[in-house]
DNA sequence: TTCGTGAGTGTTACCGTTCTCATCGTGGTC
DNA sequence: GACCACGATGAGAACGGTAACACTCACGAA
């Protein structure tokens, strides 16, 4: 920057007004600047400029370690938009969504010094390890169950500290448990997730809720992954059940498993069970037969997250209450579902 | 820093000292410096670190903004290798694999001054865009064809420039390709991935080499795209065919559309048609029937990357010639496969 | 005329480290 | 006893920007 500020015969303060964009600089100075700079090559130092601004442009990301279909989309979404707004993304993963984890994770983020992070927070745990973040850090939680509306939301839940973005997980089941009994089915198993993730646990909620509504009996629910495997498993016990004719997955690859359990079973779907998945993944229209599932938007998903982080960073604890987005679900409808076959 | 050396009663250097674990500190000094930088929680500053050293401890990863099952197995194998050597890793997408988005994420890394960059470089683009990085700031390659061996890897071509890391891709198709011959069938289809992708492209000549030298009647491929919808489309025409007794598909999404087609034909697999993926997706396992696939351990070719860049940034520019890993996969046999029946 | 005002610019300090070099004991060697 | 090497420490100058403030005009109002 000296060299410049020398070359265009200014002070380097000039030349600092100059890239900054002030607009107390006359345009033939400014001009000639920017002939310094171009034909220097200058670039300015970021690493100088976080040190006396105290600003880095940089956001950190905490993800779980493991490709889930639904924090990969996330991710993308987020660095796209933060691009557009100027910051760089910087990733730290956890390998457990426990508090020591992604306390190390935060900061290691903090360290470097980023200006605002967005946790990937599928568990509380991740919610609640956010409350220690440095003071001035905006943080911003992503996915995990819906907030608890009303008084309900009390202290400590981490809702009523963070600005949280999310999908109605409780209403994309409700949709989807409503369609197969307006379909004529009489209940509707559920291939749950694993129950300490709040996101599962909603599914769980809006399914019952809507069976209970509807009077039909509500069957028990065994504990399960996010995978195939996981969905086979259970799809091996829904198969040897003759009262299963409607199964809601707790996600798409959890019906695959599923899918193919009642197949070997001899249960044809949707002619003899209907099923239907939750995340719309790009290949479940390709699956056989094709998936009725729950649509989320995930990369909408980051870039509204990220908004809002911006927001949250703009106006530092303003006393607001913290916003809590939630988006809702579409169903996507396909051909694994089916009215129910008369006996 | 200042105030942890005024509260150790020592001077600022003295901290700095302890800090970087410098041998010439008194044990004593040492244990009262380290005392008062719990006492007032202290953290160094990055950024006024990277200043000094021109070392950020960040890594950046240039990668291809879309959840393809590869790319992101890797960015979690380099990002927690990365962490183990004390990086932090910053993530530059883009949306096209062509020169310009790839110079701007470089520019945008540079900028940030990582220390050194990981390209997930699928497309030669990538890595002619590489070229112009910067003096002195490391790159590795991941992914893409084979490196040509023998003489015949010229100038330009890249490799002679970056050291690289991927699998052997030519080396997969091959085993698939062989194991399909040795089950008796006359000749394998290839429903192909995008030409103007390498990895692609290496996928093809294994296949039609292996043909080749087998004798066997080698079929035309028509161009792809990496998702199921894409293997649907190829799956139909292969279908069609009733000549098609075994095919290798590009990936394991192109096998999922595949698989569909040809259960809508009534083309039974195995039975009828055989069919081989590449990737061995968490998934694949429990596709319909469960798919014989190539297995690439993505995870592992990310901490190889790491491994390499840490070693070109160590010993920058030591004219020996850049490191090429190749990485070999191999088959997993699952139940997608069968003999050839007699017809 | 005199003064205030605001645009355009320069001066100086400061952000929190590390680097280079100087200083001061201390003990071993000749 | 003089000399030297070395361990332990400190002082000051970078590193490359931005912030705060001072200064100089030109111009319009009092």
């Amino acid at each position: 920057m000296r060299d410049v500020a020398k070359l265009a015969g200014v002070s380097h303060q000039t030349v600092s007004r100059v890239v900054n964009d002030h607009p107390n600089v006359r345009a033939e100075t400014r001009e000639r600047v920017l002939a310094a700079m171009r034909s220097l090559n200058y670039r300015r130092n970021l690493a100088a400029r976080t040190l006396a601004t105290r600003e880095s442009h940089t956001l950190g990301i905490i993800g779980f370690e493991t490709t889930l279909f639904g924090p990969e989309s996330m991710l993308y979404g987020i660095e796209s938009a933060a691009r557009g707004a100027g910051y760089l993304v910087s990733v730290a993963t956890v390998r457990e969504l426990s508090h020591r984890p992604v306390r190390e994770a935060m900061d290691r983020l903090a360290q470097h010094d980023v200006d605002g992070i967005i946790a990937i927070a599928p568990k509380p745990a991740v919610i609640t390890a956010l409350t220690h973040a440095p003071a001035g850090l905006a943080c911003v939680a992503v996915g995990g169950a819906n907030p608890v509306v009303g008084p309900a939301s009390g202290a400590g839940s981490g809702f009523d500290q963070f600005p949280t973005v999310r999908v109605d997980n409780a209403a994309g089941a409700r949709l989807a448990t409503r369609h197969l009994l307006d379909l004529g089915h009489a209940t509707v198993h559920h291939a749950a997730g694993p129950p300490d993730w709040p996101e599962a646990q909603a599914r769980v909620d809006g399914w019952r809720e809507t069976l209970y509504a509807a009077g039909a009996v509500v069957p028990p629910v065994t504990p399960g992954w996010w995978d195939a495997a996981a969905g086979y498993e259970q799809g091996r016990r829904l198969a040897a059940d003759p009262e299963v004719t409607a199964v809601l997955c707790a996600n798409d690859r959890i019906a695959l498993g599923v899918l193919r359990a009642m197949h070997e079973n001899g249960r044809r779907v949707p002619e003899d069970v209907s099923v239907v998945g939750f995340d719309d993944m790009p290949d479940s229209g390709y699956f056989m037969p094709p998936l009725t599932t729950v649509h989320q938007d995930f990369a909408e998903l980051g870039r509204r997250a990220l908004a809002l982080l911006l927001r949250h960073m703009s106006r530092p604890d303003d006393g607001a209450p913290p916003e809590n987005v939630v988006v809702a679900p579409d169903l996507i409808l396909r051909t694994s579902t089916a009215p129910r076959k008369n006996r």
